[in-house]
DNA sequence: AAATTTATAAACTTTTTATTTTACAAACTT
DNA sequence: AAGTTTGTAAAATAAAAAGTTTATAAATTT
């Protein structure tokens, strides 16, 4: 462990990507797209796919798949510099956007997965209501999902509302940042 | 598609339970941990392992890990029912409280990893600028790397008091349920 | 206390997800 | 327009996660 200060450093600033990887997963994306996040974090400044897959050792293609989804997920953007070819990436320096942009990718997909679900159930379940022979104990059983489905959608709007709190930036009114 | 109305609502049953289990995974838990509490949940009484494996189709070991991971995230309970000899489960009725303690296991795990990291770091970069013989751009390499040391213990710092705003229940006064 | 029921642990298998390789199309250079 | 460079798609492989089976220990019943 007796090694030069440089090398030292480099070894502390590689920890530091590797922490970030690993808390990312956190929030539901992989190792990889941690590390490429940390990786270019740490640069401080933007970096092309040939870079990122010197750095991470993994393929260039993998690196594509890595930084579009990123891309996607709103923690990374394209940026143009003149005079360069390759397609360079950075990625939002604070924390905290991070982590708005991140919370708030995957709960808006997760809602949008939910809406249409509603609809279609409480449709069906009417439907049976009306055209089904149905006894006591059925109906009864068709109420208690008919319930159900509101507070679901009830649940949904709240995790909108939710979403919103956090994407507008008030979460930071009540939960100041220090 | 042309069912008897109770293998009908059968099998909307079947599709919440498998919607519960789809939208579980936004907080990172297995399809089948989303499962077993969907299948408790719509079955509104607490159930055996023999039970869940049943319903599920798969091997009691496998639920009884499951039931255990769901105890560990504070979405289960194990209950006592005299006469009962088979441990029972059962799980949390309310989304809303549901929501708030996967958001807060996930974090806090998340947070308890991170927190020694920050001290280690913070001591090792302040030994190298110590001891080692260091030039004027390896200093200022190490002072970025404390002032990230820093930055980063804010950022854990904010995001305890964000699991607090939850666990305590403060967030339903800014985004009230419906 | 022998037999049965219940829960967990450990080893193994299957399935899913991550990554690489190969192949190709689009954009750019000369 | 021929030759490069760059980015993406599809197929193949490797690694990780989920699930099952077998074995065993603890508790319960008879």
């Amino acid at each position: 462990m007796d090694e030069e200060p440089l090398e030292k450093i480099n070894h502390i600033q590689e920890q530091f990507v590797e922490k970030i990887a690993d808390n990312m997963q956190t929030f539901g994306v992989s190792a990889t797209v941690g590390r490429v996040l940390g990786i270019i974090y740490m640069n401080r400044r933007p970096m092309t796919l040939d870079e990122l897959s010197e750095e991470t050792g993994m393929s260039k293609t993998r690196m594509s798949q890595v930084v579009r989804e990123m891309v996607d997920l709103n923690i990374a953007d394209k940026v143009f510099e003149k005079g360069v070819r390759k397609d360079l990436y950075n990625v939002e320096q604070d924390y905290y956007q991070t982590f708005v942009s991140l919370f708030t990718s995957n709960w808006r997909k997760a809602i949008q997965k939910n809406k249409m679900f509603e609809k279609k159930m409480s449709a069906e379940l009417k439907s049976i209501l009306e055209h089904g022979t149905i006894d006591e104990e059925l109906e009864q059983k068709i109420n208690v999902l008919l319930k159900e489905t509101k507070e679901w959608l009830d649940y949904y709007y709240w995790l909108a509302r939710l979403v919103e709190f956090f994407d507008s930036g008030e979460i930071f009114k009540y939960v100041p940042k220090p």
